[in-house]
DNA sequence: GGAATAGTGTCTGTAAGACATTATGCC
DNA sequence: GGCATAATGTCTTACAGACACTATTCC
């Protein structure tokens, strides 16, 4: 059965109407992509029967034009007319790390009027997890102006207010990233107030040495989403190489989350994401473990 | 200690740069929000014995214009230059419904190439829960062009297909909107692909009956969001009343998630959030239930 | 008493927390 | 044998699922 065609109080219809269209009539903000690039380091350890120490790190790059010249912002950049936000995104990680077909996802879109000091910009946050045995050594590594930061996480203090129908809870939160001898630090006031049955949420930087813009807070929402999300999906197998040690895996539980994990718990837990293999590490300087690698055929958590 | 200028390449002070810097240089996106309004609303029985069937809600609206003329759609607007992201939503949520101070959170950033045929158009979407006692009754009702629709979701099924180093799996799920005898209705396809163990999904539209623009993947996200959202956190208490009985409760739990829930795991698991008061329900046709209202000194879940 | 819903008691199985114990390779 | 880590056994506690049962009001 045909269509009939359905006209506005113009007489147009749609075709005509898209013809006809202009534009450019309203003023409009620029858009951005920022990119959020974790992935987990091993460091060498002094003692070589000790098993290596992990870190989570941070891909971070330092601005070379004003404004916020000389400090670190992350990865990002314009999203263009004919591209996709997700496309921007993925543009933007291979630029950087010359990877893709990694993990990646958007996080939060960042519309404060005045986070950029030249003109009304809003950014979308995507976070990306990637293994750092199969990155390109050379990405961001040789580049003077790009790096990977170690990832400190700490939770300050909370205080708490009643109010007549409700309460303002404040939490402050540290962030520091470390690259040989620069460190950059910051603090992150997240104030969260309750009145009647409504709840929302507020961040503002109280503190801030060295991060471009208003990374510092794009980067505390993700480690948050990232411990979130780490509890409830299989994510954090994106951090991992294709074989790993279930002590590898715990390890990098326990950066993320920031606390100690009981071994036998957490062995039960993640006992159906992983299959064994018959390999085993070598030349550890005690007993060998045994190899894992990601169970694909299981569905999502 | 006064700081020293930081000058770039051109010699020009962050200041300096800043008042000569043009922000027209490139083409640009246009920015939207738009809102995902849903209460809850009780239906009249014919059993006037029997208890008041709830049905979860959704606020759309009837275009007037091009494109899309006719079709149903998101409440929603451009975001100006001069405000945030999230003064728009809440300017948007007040034109709708007369209403602030209620709970809102943003969702997820759509930034597909096609998704306007007019241009280039970026969007927030917003989710906001309005408890449908406190509403302005005008609010949407009357106008010939908005209303709020009853919202049923249903999984068709799941099919998956191995592949080498992993999966595909889709799911189909199928979305109506019904009010009075306005019926629209949409199946949205989510593509689950795993590949060695990077994991992507892709939500696409496949078959459309009323929405406008990609809307309906943003109703089919939003539902999803909250189903989540309502198990471990406690925003359901925003589509509440102040006073609530706990099969109440218990019944707007089970239109979110689509699922029945036992009585007595449940009053164990919302125990905390709430507190009892002296009242009790009056002239039901059957025993009265104990009222209770949202626990508000207990922090977050 | 019957209809309808409100609310509680309790058994069972599963899973997490905690701690102890055994296993293994390398020096 | 001792160091360091790998891996498992098992006790306890907490809690979700399931079902049965009691309670209360209005007709």
């Amino acid at each position: 059965m045909p269509k009939k065609p359905v006209t506005d109080r113009n007489g147009l219809t749609e075709e005509q109407f898209l013809q006809s269209y202009d534009a450019g009539m309203y003023e409009r903000p620029s858009v951005t992509v920022d990119m959020l690039i974790f992935t987990v380091m091993e460091q060498e350890q002094d003692n070589y029967r000790k098993l290596s120490e992990k870190s989570l790190q941070l891909l971070m790059i330092q601005r070379g034009e004003h404004p916020y010249l000389g400090q670190w912002a992350l990865p990002g950049g314009f999203a263009g007319v004919e591209e996709s936000l997700e496309d921007a995104a993925l543009r933007e990680l291979y630029s950087e790390t010359n990877i893709d077909n990694v993990y990646m996802e958007q996080l939060y879109t960042w519309g404060d009027v005045g986070r950029d000091p030249r003109m009304r910009v809003i950014s979308s946050s995507y976070m990306a997890l990637v293994d750092r045995k199969t990155l390109d050594v050379q990405a961001g590594d040789d580049a003077a102006d790009a790096g990977w930061f170690e990832v400190m996480y700490d939770v300050l203090e909370s205080g708490r207010k009643e109010l007549a129908e409700g309460y303002v809870e404040e939490q402050r939160i540290r962030i520091t990233l470390q690259k040989e001898d620069i460190v950059l630090s910051g603090v992150v006031t997240i104030t969260e107030t309750v009145q009647g049955h409504v709840r929302r949420v507020r961040r503002e930087i109280a503190e801030n040495n060295g991060f471009a813009f208003d990374h510092l807070k794009m980067i505390q929402y993700a480690i948050e989403r990232l411990r979130g999300k780490v509890e409830y999906t299989d994510i954090i197998f994106n951090l991992m190489p294709p074989l790993f040690t279930l002590s590898e895996l715990q390890r990098v539980y326990e950066i993320i989350l920031g606390r100690e994990l009981l071994a036998p718990a957490f062995r039960r837990k993640i006992a159906d994401s992983v299959t064994e293999t018959d390999e085993f590490t070598k030349d550890a300087g005690h007993r060998p473990s045994k190899l894992y690698r990601y169970r694909v055929d299981r569905g999502s958590r």
